[in-house]
DNA sequence: TAAACATGTTAACAGTGTCAACATAGGATG
DNA sequence: CATCCTATGTTGACACTGTTAACATGTTTA
């Protein structure tokens, strides 16, 4: 009968990432974590400032997530740097695909990232570590193209989920050149990947 | 004095378009907007099902207003058939960053699009588009990897706007390395194309 | 003219984020 | 050890939301 929770915070946290992903971010509802952690609607309230501020804490661990992710990738040093690289972009689709929800929160305008500093800085360690293996892989490259070169590829895996995302535009329900395409992509993401990154 | 509002549906939908693209389709209430057309706050179920059955219809809008708008890139007939692909990328990511929260709106997964013919079928004519034009630049292309370079292309202008809208990573706030490389790239979009589309 | 229908209205329900006022536990301080 | 402070919980309330049911009023048609 302890009126104190002891680890309110942590729960309701984790209890969000998982509504978040399982539901999505806009049918999560303060309440509805409040009572699955047994305790009244207004205690969240003692922890986050707005449900936006949850959502910001469950946005950074998706970043954060999707970092350590793409560390691995990069981190498997049996292959070639080419093949690391496309490792990484395997790997990002791969989250976007699987975590749908959350990927979806995470570039979701709902949340003003520049009032959740926590959160920016673990959205921009995405970018970082993306440079850094560009750097690698493009010794000779001025910086000025590096970072274009990033943001050239960053902007490929990220609209390839945008759009894969979109199972309106898959195969299996309609037959159109759009769901085609898409399914032929789907199938062979990596012979796509290595036509897509010009090497 | 009259009971009958004789134009409702259609200044709904106009309003809803204003309004979602003014606040976002997250903020926009359908009490307000039927306040705005002083009219009863249910008497917009008498012309949309639901709520989101109104957005649908803001969405299929967007989609047809950027067909029109890549039709007219495409449509300049004194420019080089590859300008004319330059042009419908830059027209793509304008839209997309002019028109901010409506296109958000029409990648929103809020959106169920299978249960809206017409907005996947204005979904669909969007890309299709994409497909003729790009079947004119390479002629000698087969229709697999077609439809594979659609995806490609189509990929980076749509991951392209979801991350200069990201205005987080703007070079304005925040001195980052993906901030200013987002700079370079937004204040010479033409170049970064150029390179992009590797021609 | 009368009945069918489309399109309005009002009242109500359950659910939401959020705030103010109050209650209680635990730790710091005298 | 007694006392106060602070962190963390609760209850009650407010304004707002989407949505439905029941009713009212125009318009169209048989």
């Amino acid at each position: 009968m302890k009126y104190h929770h002891g680890n309110l915070k942590e729960e309701l946290i984790s209890s969000a990432c998982i509504v978040c992903e399982a539901d999505g971010h806009d049918r999560m509802s303060l309440r509805s974590i409040a009572k699955e952690a047994k305790v009244s609607q207004t205690a969240p309230y003692r922890h986050f400032k707005t449900k936006e501020s949850l959502l910001a804490e469950v946005s950074t661990r998706g970043f954060i997530e999707l970092k350590e992710i793409l560390q691995n990738a990069n981190g498997k040093k049996t292959l070639s740097m080419r093949d690391r690289f496309l490792e990484m972009g395997q790997a990002y689709i791969e989250f976007g695909l699987s975590k749908r929800n959350t990927y979806d929160l995470m570039h979701s305008p709902v949340i003003d990232k520049t009032q959740f500093p926590e959160l920016l800085n673990s959205a921009v360690g995405t970018f970082e570590e993306l440079v850094c293996v560009l750097a690698e892989l493009n010794p000779d490259i001025s910086a000025k193209d590096l970072d274009i070169k990033c943001i050239h590829h960053w902007a490929l895996v990220h609209g390839l989920v945008g759009l894969l995302r979109n199972e309106t535009l898959d195969a299996s329900e309609i037959d159109t050149k759009a769901g085609n395409a898409m399914g032929l992509v789907r199938s062979d993401l990596r012979s796509f990947l290595i036509s897509a990154f010009e090497f």
